[in-house]
DNA sequence: AGCACGCCGACT
DNA sequence: GTCGGCGTGCTC
């Protein structure tokens, strides 16, 4: 009897998301496993796929292929992983391979080559000519040297044939050690035949004698510990004292940085409270869900990392979801502070190898805890004692491109497999999960008084229509800047958010009023103030700002939007004595810009941060006495059902970073919308109050959380063909769907065309459709020839962005 | 996604 | 008569 091995192939379609069977050939069995990836053949091609599954038989019916060789030595998926691929798949209308792809470490994703080579021995002498003596010519050589339509001339008379390659990436970095290669008695040999005059070699000789006889140490080691030159070591490996190993090594992000080792501090009553209702699951090894709402300052972080403690103490693993801009230094710090080397972190800003590294040291087991962004929800972590989401309101943790997955979900997902607690920590909770608190889904944990016993501090709200009444037309209301003023005397520091949510600058003629929009895209394109340059920010066209308007040849523009960099010259003008720092997309591009700014910042090297979201999270600066919003209310105006949760979010969180230590703090929030709810509840800390407001108003308008939402997007060249599309869609959705669900649109979407792509766009609005699930993949299944001819339909559930 | 197979227009 | 366009269907 074969083994089959069932394996998910790379073929991101709807027709092969599904397993294809393969023979493993005799050499391999007991060798391959459940998880690992392999090589196979599909078609003429050679491909990567997952096993997902080994069987005694298949239903197959045809001749079955055998699997080429495994790409890796163990599984790189987990039986839990491979299982949540499957399902989340399905829920979220993903490609199976696209969600496993997802789970792992860039690196472990194949690259495919093609290479021409000769099949017979005999060659003409063009033939011999063209090859040079090579073993093949690569696909993307033979373009380069313009011989593909020769070669594929004499593919088609079999002188040369294809060969499909597939390239596994997943390198561990490797470094060149030495280990004592001689015995206590070789050494006094060695010693006695050297002249007396070789000192360096004798030194040499002594280190290695006092060295361990399994210690490995690098040349440079051997450098900065024992003053060996590198002259002398040459002479000892040439001799063989010692032996050269070739050693796996984990790259190291966090190289040269001390983690001061952190005692737990002793829990106020509230933190005590929520400390043991989580306990109690974990104990019980039970899955619950909390949600830990707790006023900024209330020592959310204290709670967590004394949770982990015992969840290791217990020998389990634990899981932490931090947002990626609130993956501070700090946040890092409070974490290998505490637990050391067990600390595994994972961000965006690692370099593939530094991912694949981190991910290794999860694999293996060494690092127990995982701090790290969205995608660490798949950290390949066994035996999970706890699951946290640290500010779980965050839109980031969906993810905007396929698989469109929802890390919360993920997260219960995964705390139902491991039935452990998982916690959802927040000074705002998103509406979502606070209401399924309120329908006890969730189980609702309060810390209502900061760590500190500090108030929280007053915020004051400048209505900005005034001062323009009153002619300051500048962006800093006479308030602040008195505040301000009084901050620098008193060498305190202040924080200043540029709130640019949904927010560019653009340029427009002002003698016509033309904006200059993205060839590509109907969208106008922002100006970058770094680069002198336009640019789009949907596909990534750039180009120079343009001399002349191109519709009445005026040169006159006017640039629209606030830049961090205006707002920062504006601020040098008021206090040219101030230090400022401003941190935004364009300064903390380069790697370690971000770290080393706040870092200037803590240290007092500045008076004043100016930055964008980016300074609203997590940062605890003991000497801010002093926050200001320059512009509550941009994130007000936004076409989204969530522009009051996102700015009631906001500015509960910046205000927030005033007044953490002795200091008392104060926080001017400038707005010109003063009364609006959102900036009122926010001003007064009052959470309940606005989430009671949201609610009723989501309750009217037929939104979340009293309703399910599903986006629908089709997208063509052809504009013509993507609305039939959407058209078509909407009259079977209709057919197939409930009389109490709605369907918004379709409608263009609000940028109708991107990438030379056009968009159109369905949302349906539902509270019980048993059957969604069917009709929605039905809609793909039928649509499988329209993709084929570049129309895509895309489905994502529970969208963030509805435009 | 690729790639092969297959059926219709413009060329040596 | 053939070369090659890309529409259609399949990949264990």
């Amino acid at each position: 009897m074969n083994q089959i091995a069932k394996v998910v192939v790379d073929v991101p379609v709807m027709q092969t998301n599904q397993p294809y069977d393969y023979v493993i050939p005799p050499e391999l069995i007991n060798r391959l496993e459940k998880g690992m990836r392999v090589e196979v053949p599909f078609g003429p091609r050679h491909i990567q796929g997952f096993i997902v599954d080994i069987v005694n038989q298949s239903d197959f019916v045809g001749k079955l292929k055998e699997i080429i060789r495994p790409l890796d030595l163990e599984p790189v998926l987990t039986p839990e992983l491979l299982k949540l691929g499957e399902e989340m798949a399905e829920k979220i209308f993903a490609f199976r391979i696209h969600c496993y792809q997802t789970m792992l470490p860039p690196m472990l994703k194949a690259k495919y080559e093609k290479e021409f080579y000769l099949t017979n021995e005999t060659y003409t002498e063009k033939q011999k000519d063209v090859f040079e003596g090579l073993q093949a010519i690569s696909w993307d050589d033979a373009i380069e040297k313009e011989l593909l339509p020769l070669l594929l001339e004499w593919k088609k008379q079999n002188v040369v044939d294809i060969r499909y390659l597939v390239k596994n990436q997943a390198k561990a970095k490797k470094v060149t050690v030495y280990q004592p290669n001689l015995l206590p008695v070789d050494i006094e040999k060695e010693l006695n035949s050297l002249s007396q005059r070789a000192k360096s070699q004798r030194s040499l000789l002594k280190v290695i004698g006092d060295l361990e006889p399994e210690a490995t140490l690098t040349k440079q080691e051997f450098f900065e510990l024992f003053e060996v030159t590198n002259r002398t070591l040459q002479i000892g490996i040439k001799n063989g004292w010692l032996k050269s190993i070739e050693k796996e090594v984990y790259r190291n992000p966090l190289k040269n940085q001390m983690f001061p080792k952190t005692q737990a501090k002793v829990l106020n009553a509230g933190q005590l409270k929520a400390f043991d209702a989580v306990m109690k699951s974990i104990q019980e090894e039970k899955h619950d869900v909390f949600l830990l709402k707790g006023i900024t300052g209330s020592g959310k972080t204290e709670v967590y990392l004394q949770l982990i403690g015992k969840v290791l103490d217990e020998g389990k693993t634990a899981l932490m979801l931090v947002p990626e801009i609130a993956l501070t230094p700090q946040m890092v710090h409070h974490f290998k502070g505490r637990f050391g080397e067990q600390v595994a972190v994972m961000h965006s800003r690692l370099s593939t190898g530094e991912k694949y590294d981190e991910w290794r040291k999860i694999k293996s087991g060494e690092a127990r805890v995982v701090v790290g962004a969205r995608s660490s929800i798949f950290s390949p972590v066994e035996n999970v004692g706890i699951i946290i989401i640290d500010e779980e309101h965050e839109t980031s943790y969906k993810q905007e491109e396929n698989p469109k997955y929802h890390a919360r979900n993920v997260a219960i997902h995964r705390g139902q497999y491991h039935h452990c607690p998982v916690v959802l920590g927040s000074a705002t909770p998103s509406l979502e999960s606070r209401a399924r608190a309120q329908k006890n889904v969730f189980h609702l944990l309060e810390l209502n008084e900061r760590a500190n016993q500090l108030a929280l501090p007053d915020v004051e709200i400048v209505d900005m229509r005034q001062e323009f009444q009153n002619n300051n037309r500048g962006n800093f209301s006479l308030l602040l800047q008195e505040k301000i003023r009084d901050r620098l005397e008193k060498r305190e520091q202040v924080v200043l958010l540029l709130n640019r949510r949904g927010y560019s600058s653009f340029i427009m003629c002002r003698d016509c009023g033309y904006v200059h929009e993205c060839p590509n895209c109907d969208i106008s394109m922002t100006f970058h103030m770094d680069t002198k340059g336009m640019k789009c920010h949907y596909c990534g066209h750039e180009e120079n700002v343009p001399h002349r308007c191109p519709k009445c040849h005026g040169n006159q523009f006017r640039y629209f939007g606030t830049g961090t960099q205006k707002i920062e010259n504006e601020l040098q003008e008021l206090f040219s004595q101030a230090n400022i720092i401003r941190m935004d997309v364009d300064t903390t591009r380069k790697k370690g810009a971000h770290e080393r700014l706040l870092a200037s910042f803590g240290k007092g090297q500045a008076d004043i941060l100016l930055g964008t979201q980016m300074i609203a999270k997590g940062l605890d600066f003991p000497n801010v006495t002093l926050v200001g919003v320059i512009n509550a209310d941009t994130s007000l105006n936004l076409p989204d059902f969530r522009s009051s949760e996102k700015t009631f979010q906001l500015l509960t969180q910046v205000s927030g970073r005033a007044g953490r230590s002795t200091l008392a703090g104060e926080v001017i929030v400038q707005s010109f919308n003063p009364e609006h709810y959102a900036i009122k509840y926010a001003q007064n800390h009052n959470y309940d109050g606005f989430y009671r407001q949201e609610m009723a108003l989501r309750h009217r308008g037929g939104y979340p959380p009293y309703y399910f939402t599903t986006q629908i997007t089709v997208s063509d060249i052809d504009e013509n063909k993507a609305q039939v599309k959407i058209y078509e869609i909407n009259a079977f959705l209709r057919k197939k769907l409930g009389n109490k669900t709605v369907i918004l649109g379709p409608s263009k979407s609000s940028i109708a065309r991107m990438n030379n792509r056009y968009y159109f766009q369905l949302l349906i609005k539902y509270k019980n459709e048993p059957d969604l699930q069917n009709v929605l993949t039905e809609i793909l299944n039928n649509s499988q020839k329209d993709n084929a001819k570049g129309l895509y339909i895309s489905i994502d559930t529970e969208p963030i962005n509805f435009f």
